[in-house]
This record gives structure tokens, sequence and C-alpha cells, in this order.
DNA sequence: AATGATACTTAGGAGGCGGCTC
DNA sequence: GAGCCGCCTCCTAAGTATCATT
């Protein structure tokens, strides 16, 4: 019969479009594009509609239905099959070359609170005796008090930067007072934050309910952006706050001051014909361009490396998803000529020049080991960590025979965010040969492929396959891996838990090729014994086979069975981490092929976030998908 | 070829939150 | 109902890659 149907969609364009599509009438209302659209009343017949039917899973918009009572149910909003968004207006029209957008609207990014002063009752103390500070010297004590128990303050080169950086914001009378940071007392300061921060945790229900929906107004006001007439959510929209700049491994510019972000600093990036954004009040932007060659929203740079930051889109967005499938796709297509690259790079082994031959060993390590490109860096500047160009003889050691095995390579240095690398691999006796060559006569601190560096490794792999650079063989390699694996460990006969398992030891298998660590949690021991004691529990409930009771033990054999599978998960997990792998390296119509051929529920593998990352490939994949 | 600037992806850790157990 | 635990989200640092300039 007749009835009536309410709808959010992303944006005002889109609601207009479909009410159209259905022949009926909307009734709208004045819109903010930046907000979401209200719900749509619609008079409908029931049968045009069905939250469930294709039809309306094609659009972007969300149903939910009315019951009789007045109640709603299964609300929902967003584009969530951007892909296939039926909306005309922008519709997806080819770009010219390097063009990333039409229209870009936004509202600037939300910026870090202002300071706000200590109680006249918490003191910092000099010399033991209390000491007031000036607003500016007092908010950068605040930074180091926080972070007093952390183990950062204990380290030398922490502690001078700071002290520098905190002296030059003094007035002249309190640089002639606070001279040596170790009679400086910070203990009050910190205990205030830590009383602070229990008190935020001891809140009632209703009042963090409340908090909750003041950051929610924020994230609905501030963290979308119109982007070719769709409403998407950005990734960071709040400015970074100021504090001290805690940089990973042995930074030299650890404890440093991060200064603060003013709107001065910023340059919005938008599309000419939109709303401009307003400044905060008695504040003007650095900069307003109009620049659709660019993904950016807004920009700053940081005073730490005079680097630049960007407000970009969240993964989940039409724009940075079709970057991500454009990858595999790039990935995929080395797979078709990756037997030739290798042949070729085998054969440069033995080439006449020095130079071809750096190359193609550091291309082996970089498909064989997965290792990353390795750009230089600015010495001194940033911690001392390498990649495969910029290894340096210090980092290998050559052992004719290891272990019975012959030609073993022991690579031990320090990668990206300063984890450590270590691989012992028997490699090619020809490898072995180039690797002696190239470490002759040379220093521990020389560079191990002194003829070679990412941007001549960069143009030969251009020249070899469109697209091609180093990092593609990582994204490939992971993928195919994942893929071998899947095909090796799942067992069809296995029940979803003993499937999961097959999964997650696939996903480990590229986690360990990508070298993707983590630290072990802190809780883990303690959580493994946990679950152990469980295990022996459910052990001693099942009943003696004679006493008949089939269906307990048949439940207990299961939950057992369940508890086995978890415990040994977690143990061969203990220091890997596998989202690093699973959001960057694997292209995700592998595992939602999986998924469907296995019967393995996709929320078994990716999570809310991850599903609206990856929403793409669930689109797009069937069960016979194949890298 | 070296250098510098820019734009974008990849990365692990901290802390919060929600669900489970006792 | 309290406390614990594990997952998720946020945060922002640290990479890669490419292009323009010298």
């Amino acid at each position: 019969g007749k009835g009536r149907v309410y709808f959010s969609a992303c944006s005002p364009f889109c609601a207009n479009f479909v009410a159209q599509q259905w022949g009926l009438s909307a009734c709208a209302h004045e819109f903010d594009p930046l907000l979401p659209s209200p719900a749509v009343s619609l008079h409908v017949t029931a049968t045009s509609v069905s939250p469930s039917s294709r039809h309306l899973s094609l659009g972007c918009i969300a149903v939910f239905l009315v019951s009789k009572n007045g109640e709603t149910e299964t609300p929902g909003l967003g584009c969530s099959h951007r892909s296939l968004c039926i909306c005309p207006r922008w519709e997806e029209e080819k770009k010219e070359d390097g063009v990333k957008w039409t229209q870009l609207e936004h509202r600037g990014p939300y910026f870090a609170p202002l300071y706000e002063p200590l109680p006249d009752d918490v003191q910092f103390y000099y010399n033991g005796k209390p000491l007031k500070l000036s607003l500016a010297t007092e908010e950068i004590a605040t930074f180091y008090a926080k972070m007093l128990d952390h183990e950062y303050t204990t380290k030398e080169i922490f502690q001078n930067n700071f002290f520098n950086d905190w002296r030059k914001e003094m007035t002249s009378d309190e640089q002639k007072i606070i001279k040596d940071l170790d009679k400086c007392d910070f203990r009050e300061i910190h205990k205030y934050f830590v009383d602070k921060s229990e008190a935020r945790k001891a809140l009632s229900k209703e009042e963090k309910q409340k908090l909750k929906e003041e950051a929610d107004k924020i994230q609905e006001e501030y963290g979308y952006c119109i982007l070719d007439g769709h409403r998407e959510k950005i990734g960071n929209f709040k400015t970074e706050p100021p504090g001290l700049f805690r940089g990973r491994g042995d930074h030299p510019k650890m404890g440093m001051l991060k200064r603060r972000i003013m709107p001065e600093d910023v340059v919005i990036n938008c599309s000419k014909d939109s709303k401009i954004p307003e400044p905060p009040e008695g504040h003007k932007w650095k900069e307003v361009r109009f620049d659709n060659t660019v993904t950016w929203l807004a920009s700053w740079t940081e005073n730490i490396q005079n680097t630049l930051k960007y407000i970009m889109l969240n993964p989940s967005s039409k724009l940075k998803g079709e970057k991500d499938w454009q990858k595999y796709e790039v990935a995929r297509r080395l797979k078709d000529v990756v037997h030739k690259i290798r042949a070729q790079y085998q054969a440069d082994w033995k080439s006449k020049e020095m130079k071809k031959r750096q190359r193609a060993v550091a291309l082996y390590f970089i498909d064989k080991l997965a290792l990353r490109a390795g750009n230089e860096k600015e010495e001194g500047e940033t911690a001392d960590t390498v990649g495969c160009c910029s290894l340096r003889v210090e980092h290998i050691r050559l052992h004719p025979e290891l272990d019975g095995q012959e030609h073993v390579v022991e690579f031990d240095f320090l990668g990206k965010d300063s984890i450590r690398y270590y691989n012992k691999v028997s490699v090619e006796k020809m490898v072995f040969k180039n690797l002696q060559l190239f470490m002759k006569n040379k220093d521990p601190s020389d560079d191990l492929f002194d003829r070679l560096n990412t941007s001549i490794l960069n143009r030969h792999l251009q020249s070899l396959m469109d697209g091609l650079s180093a990092k593609v063989f990582r994204t490939y390699n992971a993928s195919i891996t994942l893929q071998e694996q899947l095909k090796a460990l799942t067992n069809s006969e296995d029940n979803v838990a003993g499937k999961l398992l097959s999964y997650n030891r696939a996903n480990r298998a590229v986690a360990i090729l990508c070298n993707h660590q983590r630290s072990t949690p802190k809780t883990f021991e303690k959580s493994m014994q946990n679950l152990q004691a469980k295990v022996r529990q459910t052990k001693l409930r099942v009943p003696r086979p004679d006493l008949k009771k089939k269906k307990l033990l048949k439940r207990l054999e299961e939950q057992l069975d369940k508890l086995n599978v978890q415990a040994t998960d977690k143990e061969e997990n203990k220091q890997i981490a596998l989202g690093t792998s699973k959001l960057n390296y694997l292209d995700p119509r592998i595992s939602i092929a999986w998924c469907k051929k296995f019967g393995v529920p996709i929320e078994k593998i990716y999570n809310k976030t991850q599903r609206e990352k990856f929403a793409w490939a669930i689109d797009m994949a069937d069960e016979d998908f194949e890298f």
C-alpha cells in the first residue's frame, strides 16, 4: 500500500535526483551543503522501494522505513556505494589529465583549542621556590610536565632541545632566572594533568555523552567537504596542537617545540565558485588558492623539519578509493612482466658496468626481500635509518657458509620508523660475489651501492613498465603472497574459526615479508595465561565418553577447538602487526573473493572502517577474482 | 646529476571505548 | 555493577615518488 519513506542522501543534489528517479515528490528544505542533508520525506507506494532492493543500494543514499508507530528502522546515511553513485550532476565525466576535481568546498581546518592557564594553586618551582611564569612560558612548561613519566624526558637530547627552545620563548626576566633544567620542578603541574585526566575518566555516563555529542557536532561541521557534489569525509580536519616533537628512534630533534598553527600559517585550497571558508574571527588565511590538480584542502609548514602538512580526504572517499584501486592495478600489471624483469636483473649481475650490477643486486633485494627503496636523507636531521639503495657496508655481513647454507647475507639495519630489519638470507652465488666486490676497500660507513640511488633505479623501472617504481614490488609481492598462501592454507572443510586462522596466517606471512613489527603488547603474557587457563577449565568439563552426553560433549569440543585456535593465533601474532599490510599492501579483492568462495562473512576480516575504505572492492570483486 | 620543493602513501603507538566476565 | 581486555580510532611521523630548477 502507500507509505511514507524517509531517506538521507550525501548531498541535496543526490537527494533530489533520487526523488526524481522514482517520480516522487520530495519535501526538501534549504540545505547547507556541508551538513548532512536532513531527512527527506517522500510519499511512495511500498512496492516501489524496499531497503534491500538493488535499485536502492545503487544510489548514494541510505533508507530507513517508518513503521506504523512512527519509529524509524535501519537508519543510515551516506554514499555507501560511491563507485556506482547515480547522482547525475557530477556524473563522472572524464577529467583532463592531472585534474583531480571540479568542485571543492569546505570550512577550513578546525583549530586546536587555545591554551588555558593553570589555576593559581598549581605552581612551577625553580630551585625549590615557586615561580610564576608568563603565559607563553607556562604553556611550554605544561608540554614538558605532561610527559614527565615518559622515557623521552630522561634522554639528554630531548632535554637539551626542549630547554633550548623553551628559553627562546621566555621573557628576558625569566631567561635570567631559569638557566638549568635540573632545577626546574614540574611535578605539581604534572600531577594537575594526571588528576584532570582521572576526573575525566570518572565522569558520569550523561556527562560523557554530552562531551561526545559536542565532538560529533564538530565532526559534522568541519569533518566533511563537498567534492564534485558528494559530501565526503575528511581524514584529518584538525590542525595539530602545539607540543614537544616526539620523533621515532634516535631522533636528533626530539623535544623541540612544535609551535601552534595559526590561520595565518594556513593555505586554503578550494574551488573558485565555492563558499570560501571563513578564518577564525580577527584572523586571515596565509593564502587561498584554487588548484584542482591537487587533492588537499589545506596545508601549512611545520617548524621542526620545515616540511608541508596537509589536510586531505578520508580513505573512504571516492578520490582515495580510486587511487587505491589504481595502485593495485599497477601491481597486477607487474605480474605480467615480472618474469622478464627478473630474468633481466639476473643477467645484469654479470654486466661489465658496475652501475648496472649494483642496480641489479639492489632490485633483487627489493623484489626478493620486499625492502623499501631507500631515499637519501639529510644527515643529522632525522634518525639514522636506511632502505635498500641507502644501505651501508656496516648493515650486512657475508657468510660463505652459515648453518649449512651457502652464500648467506646477514642483514641488520634500522628501517622506516627505526624498526630493526634482521634477516639471514641465502642468495645466488653471483649476488654474493657482487656484494663482495661492492664492499671491497670500503669503510663500514660507506654506501654499499655507491653508484646507485632511488631516482636512477626508478628511472630504470619506469622504462621497463609504465607506472613501475620500487614500491610496486612491495605491493605486488605482498598481494601475490596472500593469494598463494590463502590457496595453500585454506581448508574448505574447516569451520569459520578455522578458516579465519588460515586467513590470519596468510596475512601473517605477508606481514613477516614486509617486516611489519609491533612491540609485544604490555598485557600479552597475562592475557595469554588467562586464555590457557580457560583451555584447561574447558578440558576438565569434557565428560567421559561413556556418560552418553553427546550434545554436551560436542559443544565442549567445539568450544575447546575454538579456544585452541585463538591461542595459536595469538601466540603467532605476538610481535607481528597485521594491520599495515591489510590496509596498504593487500589487494582487498583477494580477501573479498576468498570470503565469498568459502562463505566467510566479510565483517569477519574487515571492520567498519576497513569496509568503508574498501567499498570499491566490495562492489567489484566476485569469488573468481584473481590478482 | 644534484638539489629542493611538493604531494601523497605508509607506519606504529597512545588512548579511548565498548563488550565481556565474574 | 565493576573491572578488565582487546579492538578501533586518532594521531602524526616517516617514508616514496616526481617534477622543476640549477
